[in-house]
DNA sequence: TGTATCGTACGAAAAACATCGTACCTTTGG
DNA sequence: CCAAAGGTACGATGTTTTTCGTACGATACA
């Protein structure tokens, strides 16, 4: 039973970082102007202004970039699962002292848990066996 | 369709926040002496900070106040399990775009969950029925 | 070939968060 | 009554995160 210190390689993201990681796992790696837009599709935000948070999460090495165009590629260092992971272990061992099926009764207690998600995380732990 | 005019949103509480919030979770309504010495046990923090971050705590409308005696005590306005839920349901919708069930898949495909929970978590669906 | 357009680099301002020092008030005990 | 101990208030400062202006290089094309 342990809910030990995450083995964290990479420095947690902040909210703006993972705005942007969540467009570069939707789409696949992609230019600033690209992930500019997508945000600007939800928000107002200046073109350098996502410019600078890509060079950071760069030089954080969350992701990489592909320099050899003019327009750079960015990609994720890690698979969006890994990240995921991570942030959701964070959120458990924080707020849930790790147990993981005191966060699930909230999930099952929430309205907003539909019962078809009900059904299909029933089905998901009969297959597990 | 839910009856719940004022959907309360609170602002979302910080990680030192978060950290004061747990104190009193656990231990009931609190004076910041009291607070502050369980911090301190965690971290080194000096006792004007956390005063300073409850009276802001309060000033959101987070936290409220008994001021009749000089030692205030503060209380959290919201119950645990309705903050945890929200902040759950956060979580989900912004990492798992609300689906409960991904969320669920990555928590038992986590080695960090255990045997045991996996179990715990059977029991309650099945009780659910 | 000049100029408008689109790109990167990067410092610095702005905003959000966190911490602390100091002033000052109340209570307590000798 | 007075000093020590312990409380609140709150401005100032430090840090981190976020946003943006400006400089300047490359590209496109009329």
């Amino acid at each position: 039973m342990k809910s030990n210190q995450t083995e964290n390689n990479l420095p947690e993201p902040t909210k703006a970082e993972l705005e942007i990681l969540q467009v570069l796992w939707e789409f696949g790696p992609s230019t600033v102007r690209f992930v500019n837009d997508k945000l600007n599709g939800q928000r107002e935000v200046n073109y350098t202004s996502t410019l600078k948070q890509m060079q950071i999460l760069t030089e954080k090495g969350i992701l990489k970039r592909d320099e050899s165009q003019m327009k750079h590629i960015y990609i994720p260092v890690e698979a969006e699962e890994k990240t995921k992971v991570q942030l959701l272990d964070r959120f458990v061992n924080t707020l849930y002292k790790g147990s993981a099926s005191q966060l699930m009764m909230q999930l099952l207690g929430n309205e907003k848990t539909s019962k078809q998600e009900i059904e299909e995380i029933k089905r998901l732990l009969d297959s597990m066996d």
